[in-house]
DNA sequence: CTCTGACATGTCAGTTTTGACATGAAAGCT
DNA sequence: AGCTTTCATGTCAAAACTGACATGTCAGAG
């Protein structure tokens, strides 16, 4: 469904293209390598959900196109179908993880996911405002903006645990 | 490593158990299902990292405990291993496609997550309370803490979209 | 004219994950 | 004694995913 709704973004793409917008855009909340987009484009053909032009192209690309039906199917898929909200992250699964290590070694941990985040936090803030600026453009920034603050929201999470660690072991260890 | 590390902390748990605990914990960053639990529990004493007690207990349930090994092999896990940040996110993933619908069909998709992760957030502020209170319990809450955070960032987001989209849609049909 | 790098598409073996099927023991209720 | 629920463990086929291998085209630089 990710590699279906960027192709209808799109407005018609090849795979190797889509391979490359999926790094970049959606890529934050769903990735995928060349190696599943190809066989799932010929999959989505059969299915009848996409269209295929491999004629007179350069390099040997195919340009794909969602069909009405591809559309409908999509549009099914999120009005109609039950979210699936497991999330998997494995920072959040090391942070859980945490505990079983000593302050100091949680302590080095947790800097480096500070760092990660806020980074992370700020490129989505200028990828935000760029998308905000483009007058015409439906709605895509909604998506930096959440993952701008879901980033966020990380970052003083590692902030805070980074705090209440170094609090912990001076009452512990009051020299 | 979720799941030798959840059993780490639990301090040695039956197959069964272990999935309980699974859902309910981790479960909002990493899920697994039975299917899967039972062989990994398997694969993992065959690799030196738990041992199994099969011996005299009702229902002929197995207790597991994790060797030395698997306390280092988490260990390094956890310090050594550069973390993969690749999130799985199908609400994040939802959001980025949002773009497709009409600005009605999104304020539908909108309310239902915004609700969803309210409730989500209200839970694990009585569970992160909950775990606050353990005095000695090392910093387990620190998870939860990290899940309630999300979850109310989420929720936020939720709410500001639909607020954004609200505004769009009185901008485009002045009646 | 060669070489490098971006364009472009695939395959494949191995691992992980999912959902359905299958079985049985013990506890509690009526 | 029969019934239901919870405890408890597994298997299996199918789908999804990963990383490595494999191949070929075209444009631009030197």
């Amino acid at each position: 469904m990710a590699l279906l709704g960027l192709l209808i973004s799109e407005g018609g793409a090849s795979g190797y293209t889509l391979a490359k917008s999926f790094s970049g855009s959606i890529d934050h909340v769903w990735k995928a390598g060349h190696s599943q987009i190809y066989p799932e484009l010929v999959k989505m053909v059969e299915a009848g959900l996409v269209d295929v032009d491999e004629e007179h192209r350069p390099r040997g690309a195919k340009h794909y196109t969602a069909t009405e039906e591809g559309r409908a199917a999509l549009e099914r898929w999120l009005l109609e179908v039950e979210p699936n909200r497991t999330v998997r992250n494995e920072i959040a699964l090391r942070s859980f993880l945490m505990s079983l290590l000593t302050p100091e070694q949680a302590l080095r941990l947790l800097e480096r996911e500070r760092e990660h985040y806020r980074r992370r936090a700020e490129r989505l803030a200028e990828l935000r405002n760029a998308l905000a600026e483009e007058p015409g453009r439906g709605f895509g920034y909604f998506s930096a903006e959440l993952g701008f603050r879901i980033s966020t929201a990380i970052h003083e999470w590692a902030e805070w645990a980074r705090e209440e660690t170094e609090k912990r072991e001076e009452e512990n260890s009051p020299d």
